[in-house]
DNA sequence: TAATTTTGCTTAAACGTTTAAGCAAATATA
DNA sequence: TATATTTGCTTAAACGTTTAAGCAAAATTA
């Protein structure tokens, strides 16, 4: 087998005396290229085990049909769900995709975004790293001409296309549960309000509690980065208050986890003395006993729409970026822990 | 800002009053340019916002310094942790990973393998989807004469690199735990004798109970796709038999819980009535009551040195490809299911 | 001072495709 | 039968780089 030898479309045409331009044709399926001709170039190119060259097509073309995604990390349920729903769509129409790991450090972030930029790709798909202030980079992705998608964690000041649920509905749908279940102590264990959607989060918590005549304590509504060990740290120090809370809404579920570690280490009853609900949808809150309330981000749907918006964009040649949002419903799953 | 017009080297070239050619070495920092002229052509491109074009000098040198990783899934903790590696590890050697997700599915991985050696990837490194047998698509890799590196999930058949840990002395280890805490019946959840990795599992399970002078009882042995649900249901078998088993081990983590979860809903007490074991060590086990006993796999070296594998190979262009095996340690981690 | 080497560029071709333009032969139309 | 149209190709240029080869000017050596 011929190893170092690449096989183009000149050998094609070679062996059966064309032009090279004629076989290139034949395989695009042109019309004006003779049926017998467009069967011998298949069939000459399947005995040579011809492989087009991606890197020249897209060179030629201007456009490598490469899209590149850009997630906080790959390991939640979330992420990858909303992968597969990406790519699904996107290889319908003939899309490959890169995937890249922010690790939610904005450094390799903006190194990633080089990295899809000087692949070429012909759009960009990202969910922003935790980090993320400085927004330069991601002008830089808008300034090429190529669609910016963003989805889960986007930021309304890039006046992108934006695909998410809406985390300020769903944080009031939780409260709203909590107080059908007669909590009045309702603390929320939060992310970083400089993150739109965790400020969302808080926002809804906030208003929802004002709905519902329930006093807001400053005790019971924390910041962090929503690790186990946040989730941890922070039922301990509300375990420490000399009025406890009744409830814990954790802004994931990583943290509800934690929370209920400590609530268990403590003997205390969860739903009965304290109700929990995380955020999320991660596996293991059914998984666990009790089983976490928490809620469903639609990945599937996110992903796939976020896809199809990419796709109509790089279609619409005139377009011109600007803040479209599509928020989806988010559905809340309730577990044990809340269920009394 | 100009948004459609691609800004090149030539621009940079008409700027400066100097060729192509001159810019392309200035960039690449050319003994045989001023220091003059490379400040002149960095000062320019910084100004022009210029983008080097990776279609181009790939196609030109005929290297795409992309590299194609195959997965199962992303979202195990697992892969996604040998992915990170890996991609430090190619990102500091100039390569960016493009990252493609078989779902397991045979199919799949056959158009992610089409899809990447289109893309002009310079080597793969990939882990098997449990349905693949036919190996054609595998072969076609090494007829490319690219570098084709298995981890995890491979098969000697197809002669090239692989790295991984021992499954055989996993399960070894694993049997040893549980017969010096007294077990003298241990089922085995496994996997598919198929795949190789769950093959060498059985293997290990059985040889290690023979040194142990235990008979093997097939109705102990038993084997499935290793999910939550296979789990439960082995599980609920295991327990009508007449002589219940008095240790699991079970060749994932997910299977493991399922086993849990039945365990607990016939109050049977892990580890005292029953000792437990996982694979894998997802972040779960260790979250749920009992913890899980499993074993890590070592992903971050696994990720590495499929890289730096990769790497050796692709730069010593004189290599032929034969079976390499890099057999790296796990380790058991053993939690309360089983410690008793 | 003359011969040699080094420096700093330029020219031109190449990578493998695609595609606009063109052209002869075959076919259709008048 | 003469003209127009369609069919089925070919030619040549282009996409944006890199690089071998070459050449004049400057610097070094003899």
């Amino acid at each position: 087998m011929a190893k170092n030898k690449r096989i183009t479309i000149k050998d094609i045409a070679n062996a059966l005396d064309i032009s090279p331009a004629a076989v290139s044709k034949a395989m695009h399926n042109d019309s004006r290229i003779s049926a017998k001709t467009k069967a011998a170039v298949k069939r000459v190119a399947k005995e040579l085990n011809y492989q087009p060259n991606h890197l020249a097509s897209a060179l030629r073309k201007g456009k490598s049909n490469l899209v590149g995604v850009i997630v906080p990390r790959t390991n939640s349920n979330f992420f990858s769900s909303v992968l597969e729903n990406m790519e699904d769509v996107l290889n319908k129409a003939g899309y490959n995709i890169i995937i890249t790991q922010s690790n939610e450090s904005f450094d390799k972030e903006c190194k990633n975004i080089d990295a899809l930029l000087y692949t070429q790709v012909d759009g960009i798909i990202a969910s922003m790293a935790n980090e993320t202030v400085d927004l330069a980079y991601y002008e830089k992705i808008k300034s090429k001409g190529i669609p910016l998608i963003l989805f889960d964690r986007g930021e309304n000041d890039l006046n992108v296309d934006y695909v998410g649920i809406n985390d300020y509905d769903s944080s009031h749908m939780i409260v709203e549960h909590l107080v059908k279940k007669g909590c009045e102590r309702i603390a929320h264990i939060g992310g970083y309000r400089r993150t739109r959607i965790f400020n969302n989060r808080i926002r809804g918590y906030v208003d929802a509690l004002k709905q519902h005549n329930l006093p807001l304590d400053e005790s019971l509504l924390m910041e962090s980065n929503l690790t186990l060990e946040d989730g941890r740290a922070q039922m301990t120090q509300l375990l420490e208050l000399e009025q406890r809370p009744d409830a814990i809404y954790a802004a994931s579920d990583y943290a509800a986890l934690g929370a209920l570690q400590v609530l268990k280490e403590n003997n205390i009853k969860v739903p009965q003395d304290i109700c929990l609900v995380g955020f999320g949808n991660e596996p293991f809150t059914s998984l666990v006993t009790p089983t976490i309330s928490t809620v469903n981000q639609n990945s599937e749907a996110i992903g796939r729409i976020a896809a199809e918006t990419f796709l109509k964009r790089v279609n619409d040649s005139n377009w011109k970026p600007r803040l479209t949002k599509n928020i989806l419903e988010s559905k809340l799953i309730i577990g044990d822990s809340s269920d009394r």
